[in-house]
DNA sequence: AATAAATTTGACTCAAGGTTCAAATTTTAA
DNA sequence: TTAAAATTTGAACCTTGAGTCAAATTTATT
């Protein structure tokens, strides 16, 4: 915590080595853990796992992190980022409401198959501030998308109907991809993409 | 504990009000701990919790449940017993594949809208026997919707691609639910179940 | 009313695991 | 080579919550 608590003063002089290296490590514990998380959840998962996972000691852990609801919080932060990024990289398409919706649910996808980011359900878990920053996040992201329903059902590419209905359903689906993803190893992640992004078209298709 | 073990020898005398009332009280310990564990999870509800919200004391629920991952267990068998029973009743229907799908789809909605009952996703939290009993009941049951899938697709009614796909797909929305539904209380259920099963069935009919 | 069975409780034990910290070790820079 | 900073550790501490049990209380039976 030192380090951290140094390295805005020092920033002026510190070789960027220094900052760099502290923050690719406790990314990684992040990372680490988060995958953990996703495969056994989060209170199945201990302290003692996730240092033994980095061939560390669990008293090793609280030098690049408060503890361990702060591990959880920036692994949703994480997700939540790439997802941002996500929907910032569609928000001056030319494409139509359908197409935006079919091109941000494949990368939502790929996001949770490929790269070892997982969609969080353990939200719960998190208290105070910290669950409602979570749950806001969450929320501005899901309104986004409802969004771009919206922007679909009004060019007429997206048949009537609820649009947070239409979002809830397939984000259900987004979020159910943890609970066996990595277990039916025979699937493939790309075939995964193709069938979600098909069906949801043709379920939402006008 | 006693009165469960005595029951056996017991029940050729015992009036039925004993057993029953014992049954019932141990089947509402269950009912209510599973709506618990569906809003705030499994390890965020302890046992003073669930007795809290029924009158009782954290040691009287030990007259009726062994620990508490018993009454994680048993939580998911009953919901299992009645997705079951749904599935039970469209075993030698006339509907096609499709719309036997449909129908069991609304009634899955249904089941876990109107009902206590949840699906459950604290697996995880299940060891050894226990959770190997559950996977199975899982597995069991989306080898049979994934059967009604298939049914669908040798008829003409449901489009080609991997029916385990399809099942996944429309699995998670269904468990997406309990994440979100009692606390968007303006949604009505039977409007998602319309919804659910509309785009369930635009997304996969031929 | 009296007795037995069923049910509930208060007070306790116990283990698991998150957290702390001073000391040891390693890395970096002069 | 050496001293300061960064990193890691072992050994404790501490809180939480599950589970136990003998005794108290309630309910049913004669």
């Amino acid at each position: 915590m030192l380090a951290k608590c140094m390295s805005v003063q020092m920033s002026i002089k510190a070789p960027f080595d220094r900052d760099a290296q502290f923050a690719a490590k406790r990314r990684s514990v992040i990372l680490s853990a988060a995958s953990a998380f996703r495969r056994r959840g989060y209170h199945n998962t201990s302290m003692v796992d996730i240092a033994k996972s980095l061939g560390l000691t669990k008293a090793a852990l609280y030098y690049y992190v408060k503890n361990k609801e702060e591990i959880l919080f920036e692994s949703h932060v994480m997700t939540y980022d790439s997802m941002d990024e996500i929907l910032k990289s569609y928000a001056r398409t030319s494409l139509s409401g359908l197409e935006t919706l079919e091109a941000i649910f494949r990368d939502f996808v790929e996001l949770l198959t490929q790269s070892g980011v997982s969609l969080l359900t353990d939200v719960d878990s998190l208290k105070g501030d910290w669950e409602v920053q979570i749950l806001k996040r969450r929320n501005k992201i899901e309104r986004r998308v409802v969004d771009v329903v919206k922007r679909g059902q009004a060019g007429g590419t997206i048949r009537a109907g609820d649009p947070r209905l239409y979002v809830f359903f397939f984000m259900g689906a987004l979020n159910w991809l943890n609970a066996w993803y990595d277990i039916e190893g025979r699937l493939d992640a790309n075939d995964i993409a193709d069938h979600f992004v098909m069906q949801l078209r043709s379920g939402m298709a006008a």
